[in-house]
DNA sequence: CAAAATTTCAAACATCTGTATAAAACAAAC
DNA sequence: GTTTGTTTTATACAGATGTTTGAAATTTTG
């Protein structure tokens, strides 16, 4: 494929993504996903086969690479420590998805398309977990179940982790409520002091595995 | 309205809401809808004044009453005690939710529902929050706030309450996921498997507000 | 520069969509 | 039984949808 062609190729990602992110795959057009990159109605076709298969082009090139990059924000601020105690690993996750490398343009097209995916599981679902969720979660549990007493089951660890990560999502998955609850928006100060409260509730909440048994 | 009339009324918000939940508003059709309710397609028209107005009937006549059941059902496990403790009120509130009055199937409708509004926030939402999840975090503060500490602020408690709420409805938001990574199905045992977890990670999670500041 | 390859384009196609309409059928009231 | 009101029906309408096709335009290659 040549430059030229890379060009239009992109430039439908581009806008595919914000659509469907914004409308969903149903919601959309291939007439207004190619009205806005500026191109004609029949390059959908001819560059990715198909709405669909654009659709899955979008995932594949770039949702996956933002969770990739996230995982790697994540990484980065993890191994400044050689043996990170549960806090720091927790708190160097919520400051990577909330405050780490996406823009919040970014951020919110993110969520949005996962978010879409998780309503109408489709093979998209399968690249997620199998590439950003799967992986991820192998390095928290790396990282916290040195620290967790013995005994602890496979599933009770799992549990945990995924809690960890839900909280943090739950906020941007519910973002709409959230904001109508508590009458913010996501603006800086509010998104530090979610980073905040995400770490210690989730700090303490998995403290259970770390703690003795309470008879 | 007669009652029979009545009869292809609820026949047409019952198939509606399977199909709006399965598919979206934007993936489902009104032929698709009135064929599956056995009635001709102009009677969505007649007797809701359209499709958009049919979905917002569906949230009105039947996500909201369900969203009271689980709310009284909620209740009334608390009203056993006199003043619950924090463990308890947490522990009703996942059963409520997870093993209480609906069934698997409506759970999964509502669910499903509620999913699709967030990604595209309508009326239905404002409709969700203020009769639903307002008076529901507004039942679980004070529930609440009698057992935490003094000097903790009105967000703080807010953003506490929310991740109670967001551990139990994320594990459903995400279902397809947490089934994939733990690669079970939620069965009873699972289900209940997942009140005991969701009842510890929130206990510990909140106790945060209960202790002592750790210097 | 010419030929080959690639990309873009306009248009066609078959099908689908929500809404509207007026007539027919049915139910309720007297 | 007749009249009135309600509900259902078949159909039309105007517009929208994703895919396909072959020609034109552009780019690349030798």
């Amino acid at each position: 494929m040549s430059d030229h062609g890379e060009n239009t190729r992109q430039r439908l990602l581009e806008h595919a993504e914000k659509l469907f992110a914004e409308k969903g795959f149903a919601g959309v057009s291939v007439r207004e996903i190619t009205a806005m990159a500026g191109c004609n109605l029949a390059a959908v076709n001819y560059h990715f086969g198909g709405k669909q298969k654009l659709y899955l082009a979008v995932f594949r090139e770039r949702w996956a690479k933002r969770g990739y990059k996230v995982g790697q924000s994540f990484m980065q601020a993890i191994e400044c420590s050689q043996k990170p105690a549960i806090e720091e690993v927790v708190s160097a996750m919520a400051k990577a998805f909330i405050q780490g490398p996406l823009t919040d343009s970014e951020r919110r097209i993110h969520i949005q398309l996962m978010q879409r995916e998780l309503s109408d599981p489709g093979e998209a679902l399968d690249m997620i977990v199998g590439e950003v969720m799967r992986p991820f979660i192998r390095q928290l549990t790396e990282l916290i179940e040195p620290r967790i007493k013995r005994g602890v089951s496979r599933q009770r660890l799992e549990l945990n982790i995924l809690s960890i990560i839900g909280v943090t999502l739950y906020f941007f998955l519910a973002r709409p409520v959230v904001e109508r609850i508590t009458g913010k928006t996501y603006d800086g100060k509010f998104k530090s002091d979610l980073v905040s409260h995400i770490t210690n509730f989730s700090m303490h909440g998995i403290q259970a595995l770390t703690m003795e048994e309470r008879k």
